[in-house]
DNA sequence: AAATATTTGTCCGTATGTATT
DNA sequence: TAATACATACGGACAAATATT
């Protein structure tokens, strides 16, 4: 029986999808139960049957959950993948470190003339080129994030192609004569995707990306990579130790 | 001249505006110059000029955009606040040490049955009685955070009368014979809002919250303290030094 | 085994909002 | 401003699969 706002510009089957993927989450409409039926998902949030049906096919689609004639309908999957993030954040380690199967797809590379940001954030001038490698993390077959990374042409050239063949940042970075490297900072901020990313994660329009942006240093701190990932905010967590 | 998604749940024109949205938010429309006209818009996202304008209307509304007849529309605000997270993470501090006059408000307070997740974050029995206290934080005089804190009840019996009267978490527990504290994780997750917390923090249906969830422990390393906060996602982003 | 209730799936129609021309 | 097409939301009726009595 909650208020769902019609003049929002998001349909009312949506507000509903993601209030029943938020109940899946936090555990109010547990894994191995069914379901409320619609009829009762319906008054519960003040709507029609058809609407819910609406809102529940979409969540079908999504894999979230699982419809069954005459049975009800169930939760196909719940949990978030764990990423930790720290100081010595590595994506590919902790898709590889964890209890799913990951997997690292090269994308693209080039070359770009650093702006404002990025040349500030590898103390080189503005306009200097840097290496650009785009990278896609995979899990169950599921994309979970898309990461551009920035290098300084002038101390990592060539190092795309030995990204695309280790198919890891690191072991290219220990190629390149850079042993060991850490995080500086993290910048995280969370928005709806653009659509270029959107499609990457294979997300519908208006879903939530989590940004992270990033630099790393080596050990004499002197800053090497520049990156900005974008999680499927409804696949992960980012997890700091402290 | 991208495509928008006409079946996502989403209109369009708030497809659009979420567009613009980043772009003001990442500088591609600089906060000094006027954005592009409406029809040199309307090509670029492929899509009618009314489309546009209801998109632009309702950034207006939201306070983001103004619009003037006969010259054309700009970026009225346009910065996000920055919030340091980690090991030494104090949200009211943070906020009073920024460039913004920061605010703490008081919302309400009582008791609550420890779960599952906070009785194991606090290292108590699940349905040991907790504290709970609810906290707004404003800046600038706008909402930029809800947060709800838990603190055994054995050991923090009164604590709310302390945080009402010193506006300040830290404060309320220095005077309860924690001289310090610290972070030992934190969880960050995005979503849709509840109805609850976008009312709070003044959002319309379908806006972004940031979530963060985290365990203070004292000097000896015991968990003191377990919050959840939620951030307006267009407000805000968090900052990690390692 | 049979009848009944419950639950999801499909079909009809109508009204309103959204987006384009 | 008006005409048109599509998406959204509601309401009702019934079918099909399953569970219960």
């Amino acid at each position: 029986m909650q208020e769902m706002d019609r003049r929002s510009g998001v349909a009312m089957w949506r507000q509903i999808a993601d209030e029943i993927r938020r109940l899946v989450a936090n555990g109010t409409f547990p894994a191995a139960n069914a379901l409320p039926g619609e009829i009762a998902l319906a008054s519960r949030f003040g709507v029609n049957r058809h609407t819910v049906r609406s809102a529940i096919a979409a969540l079908v689609q999504e894999g979230l959950l699982r419809a069954e004639r005459g049975r009800g309908t169930f939760v196909e999957k719940s949990d978030r993948l764990r990423f930790p993030i720290g100081r010595r954040t590595r994506f590919s380690e902790a898709l590889a470190g964890g209890p799913v199967s990951g997997q690292t797809r090269y994308l693209a590379a080039g070359i770009e003339a650093a702006d404002e940001r990025k040349a500030q954030a590898l103390d080189v001038d503005p306009g200097a080129p840097l290496v650009r490698i785009d990278l896609l993390y995979m899990a169950d077959g599921l994309p979970v994030s898309v990461a551009g990374n920035w290098f300084a042409q002038e101390r990592f050239d060539g190092i795309a192609g030995k990204v695309r063949a280790s198919g890891s940042v690191t072991v290219a970075l220990r190629e390149m004569g850079v042993p060991d490297y850490h995080r500086a900072w993290t910048v995280l901020t969370a928005g709806h995707g653009e659509n270029v990313d959107l499609d990457l994660l294979q997300l519908a329009a208006g879903a939530i990306v989590l940004t992270a942006e990033a630099v790393n240093v080596d050990e004499a701190g002197r800053p090497i990579q520049f990156v900005r990932t974008r999680f499927a905010a409804d696949r992960v967590e980012l997890r700091l130790e402290s």
